[in-house]
DNA sequence: ACCACAACCTGGCCGC
DNA sequence: TGCGGCCAGGTTGTGG
């Protein structure tokens, strides 16, 4: 489910509620939610530990302990945080509460069971291999270029790969080729300059309102305030195959990249 | 090293 | 109503 702003959204969302707060008891009900280390240690690790902020790499969550250690945890597909009081009912598919010492417990709730939860004293061992974040001001188009240079798969396949780029998934990869006007299927390395600078100014301009708009509520994603994401009303082709392109009317078409639904306009993203 | 694809899960929707 | 097939915002492992 959740890219890039979307995890944002749940970031901002969450420090006011939990940060300073201590853990008192972490109950999970599915155990291959912990990819790491054991159960058990995972548990003990967390309880008694203080979150001590949230940030955010790429598409995953990072939560600073007092003392020590991160727990890190990445939603995949439909992993929704949420806080509640301690009493209140369970949802379904919810497979784990942390319960904090003001009484209110955090629930982890995913249908799909794809996401996890870490638990290391060196978040790199779990983000160590993701490319620069998007947003950051030193990410330069130089450095977009440096990286689908030589490369021969498809540049929307380059953009899912999160160490060309940190955070974009299928929704805004989509968005941001359209908007720069480059065809999903057309060879990373085969970009001019032109191209790139085009595309690293796409990416930017995207992940902006796709922020201001607290994200895209597509089907499950729901941040901690569950007020939907709005994107969802803006977005130029993504699953708006046979609808007119908002700058030539052409219909938008969908195809299959990277085993993905891919859009684009025919004839605003050439292929080359 | 690079690339494409199956696998991991569950549920919703569509056509027959 | 029921069943098969396809779809879904992500990542990892495998085989070519």
């Amino acid at each position: 489910m959740p890219e890039l702003p979307e995890v944002e959204t749940i970031r901002r969302e969450l420090i006011p509620l939990v940060v300073g707060k201590r853990i008192v008891r972490v109950e999970i009900y599915w155990s291959r939610l912990i990819d790491r280390p054991d159960l058990d240690t995972f548990v003990r690790g967390l309880e008694g530990r203080r979150l001590a902020d949230i940030r955010r790499r790429g598409k995953y969550l990072i939560w600073d302990l007092d003392p020590g250690g991160h727990w890190i945890i990445h939603l995949r597909m439909t992993g929704q945080i949420y806080v509640r009081p301690g009493n209140a009912p369970v949802d379904p598919h919810t497979h784990a509460r942390v319960f904090l010492e003001d009484g209110q417990a955090i629930h982890y709730r995913d249908q799909r069971k794809f996401g996890r939860f870490y638990l290391v004293e060196d978040e790199n061992d779990v983000v160590g291999n993701l490319g620069p974040e998007p947003l950051a001001e030193n990410w330069t188009a130089e450095d977009l270029a440096a990286r689908l240079r030589g490369r021969r798969a498809r540049v929307k396949s380059l953009l899912l790969d999160q160490r060309v780029v940190a955070g974009l998934g299928n929704i805004y990869a989509d968005e941001a080729l359209f908007l720069a006007r480059v065809h999903p299927a057309c060879e990373g390395g085969r970009l001019d300059e032109a191209a790139v600078r085009r595309l690293h100014a796409a990416i930017h301009q995207v992940l902006i309102e796709a922020l201001d708009a607290r994200g895209s509520t597509m089907s499950t994603y729901l941040p901690p305030s569950e007020r939907k994401g709005g994107y969802q009303q803006q977005r130029r082709v993504y699953r708006r195959a046979g609808m007119p392109c908002p700058r030539c009317g052409t219909l938008i078409a969908r195809t299959k990249i990277a085993g993905r639904s891919t859009y684009f306009c025919p004839q605003c993203q050439p292929p080359t």
